[in-house]
DNA sequence: AAAACATTTAGGTTATCATCGAAATATGAA
DNA sequence: TTCATATTTCGATGATAACCTAAATGTTTT
């Protein structure tokens, strides 16, 4: 008779290491076809379509149809966590190459998580809101101080148009990297999505790094006083 | 080329469901036996002998021989979050019976997670501490004020005490079944076992649970302001 | 030294499941 | 309607790994 949450039914899904590569791919956030994730973990439509009911059936993915297209992307938030929260414990990739360590380097320095931002980027934004009183960590969230909603303003974020109903408005979650918290949540996206906007930063191609641009570079030291060296590309 | 850390690796070890069973076994940070584990996981001695060399070799579990025997437990708190972790987004546990439904309520209302206190009991000491200003959140752990070493120590914890070189002195730690953070390391152990050596709280034979004694119902009240319904044994 | 106990190693069996190609289904474009 | 594209279903194959019994190793007790 057993009392605990089934872990090794999730476990099982995230066992095997094609859909290890799937999930991997879509910890970014975004949505890709079933075909896309197939060219992406090397193996056949038919094996990727089975691996891809499975991962939905466990939840940990979500279906939207498009067309004759079907696009897969992470059933919700939570499931970014425990993905890089296994990480904290899971053995780093053994480095073959110099152009792999430097793609290691680039995204522990700055990277997405789910939709927000991780790395040594996300976990030093984060202490420095806090550090600044903008956000305040209270019963396991963030909360925003009355300052702190006069500051999102001015950075380009409206506190009141968070659909909270729909999401934890903002949660820290732990980054593998840096074994520090970051922020998660509706407050965790808008601020990496305005870090886009303003052109504070550039994404990667292959990976889920990101990078500084020197307009960004100068704005989180001037803004936040993050001194952070400016990843070379 | 891969750059993320290999957490399929970590997902396979917890995949089969009588390594899972041993790792569950062991979520209360006890040591145990092989044979005794072979017993809980109802396989047979070199069955559980090699599930275990698979867990010491992934940096799962660690081992000490004490005489013939040879004692398994968690390797370090870690472990034991990303397991909770993973809780979050399994399926809970088929309810089958009323005796199953009842263990499932203690497990809910008080456990131990590792070395301290999980469950509704562990959430409410921990936000009953934050609330008191005994301790505060920051960067990612929680730290000690100066109103609360005084606490502690009228508590009977002597901060001084903490070996904050071997071990993270005090950081949260996500409830599986809360939803949100209880207190976990150093201090969280230190806090639990403060919990038994006053008689606080009693130990369930079987599963991971706790039950709050008469005078620990009164205390963690007066106290710590918590209400808690006194769960029947 | 011998017997008892705890655990691991070795060898063989079986079940599960990832994989592929081919065929089937579904949707969009011509 | 017909063709092209995207995805799923089906059936067969092969590899992995969990499991057991029996034997071997190591440790304590008598």
């Amino acid at each position: 008779m057993n009392v605990y949450p089934n872990i090794s039914y999730i476990a099982k899904l995230i066992a095997d290491s094609t859909r290890a590569i799937i999930l991997e791919s879509l910890m970014n956030g975004q949505s890709l076809p079933a075909s896309e994730l197939a060219y992406m973990a090397k193996v056949s439509h038919s094996t990727v379509s089975a691996h891809l009911s499975k991962l939905v059936d466990g939840n940990l993915l979500v279906v939207e149809q498009h067309g004759r297209h079907r696009y897969y992307r992470l059933a919700n938030e939570e499931v970014a966590e425990v993905l890089e929260k296994l990480g904290t414990i899971a053995p780093a990739v053994e480095v073959r190459s110099l152009r792999q360590s430097s793609q290691l380097k680039q995204v522990r320095h700055a990277r997405t998580c789910y939709d927000h931002l991780a790395g040594e980027l996300g976990v030093k934004v984060t202490q420095a809101l806090i550090d600044k009183e903008v956000i305040i960590l209270k019963e396991g969230e963030f909360i925003v101080s009355d300052k702190g909603e006069k500051w999102f303003l001015s950075f380009g974020i409206n506190i009141k148009e968070a659909n909270i109903k729909r999401r934890i408005f903002a949660k820290p979650c732990l980054d593998w990297s840096e074994r520090r918290y970051h922020i998660a949540g509706w407050l965790g996206s808008a601020i990496a999505t305005r870090f886009f906007e303003l052109e504070w930063l550039t994404k990667s191609e292959k990976t889920r790094a990101v990078y500084l641009t020197e307009k960004g570079s100068k704005a989180v030291q001037e803004q936040l006083g993050i001194g952070l060296e400016k990843e070379l590309v």
